[in-house]
DNA sequence: AGCACA
């Protein structure tokens, strides 16, 4: 088909360029718009571009139809030339996201989610803290190896073993520099089977 | 003659 495959949007051509983009908006929205809801005229003044106008309709028969009518039709003394634009407008291909309807498993899942999460608000939800609690460290662990592990990170003040507990406080200047090193060391092996373990402390 | 907008 010479007029391109169907489209929202109509391709028109060899308009007058004399006439304001205003006004050539307006009297093409005028005529264009009797043939169904029109979304959105495009023109424009650039050099590339003049003398040329898409013409976005909300239904595409609106649009086949229209191109049907105005064929040809003399406009400020020259014939419009209306094809099918060659891609769709971006008014178009965003409204025709097809979003996937979620199915019942899903949406359990989700209410289960929301309501586990009402149930323990602030439970094990951690508050960013500047001093971090260390676990499952070797009995042995004391100051001046928690200092080794954790003076590498910025913000580092000083290490609280607990005596004889295999746990530690640890602070830092803020939570920032608390949550990097947090994240960095968590899990980290001490020993091969020894995993330690970082919390926030509780105020 | 010439197909853009995000």
């Amino acid at each position: 088909m010479f007029d391109g495959t169907p489209c929202h949007t109509l391709y028109v051509k060899n308009l007058n360029d004399k006439i304001k983009k205003i006004e050539l908006t307006r009297q093409l929205y005028a005529m264009f718009s009797t043939y169904g809801m029109v979304l959105d005229i495009m023109v424009s003044k650039a050099p590339k571009l003049r003398g040329q106008a898409f013409i976005t309709y909300k239904d595409i028969s609106d649009a086949a139809n229209a191109l049907k009518r105005m064929q040809g039709f003399p406009f400020y003394e020259k014939a419009m030339m209306i094809s099918f634009a060659k891609r769709e407008s971006h008014v178009i291909t965003q409204a025709k996201k097809y979003v996937p309807p979620k199915d019942e498993r899903t949406l359990a899942k989700e209410t289960n989610a929301k309501l586990a999460a009402k149930k323990k608000p602030a439970g094990d939800e951690e508050e960013p803290a500047a001093t971090i609690y260390v676990e499952n460290l070797p009995d042995e662990a004391n100051e001046s190896m928690l200092n080794l592990l954790f003076s590498q990170f910025p913000g580092f003040k000083k290490s609280r073993p607990i005596p004889a507990g295999g746990k530690a406080f640890v602070e830092f200047a803020d939570p920032g520099a608390a949550t990097s090193a947090k994240d960095a060391l968590q899990g980290f092996k001490v020993t091969p089977d020894r995993p330690i373990k970082l919390t926030y402390a509780k105020n």
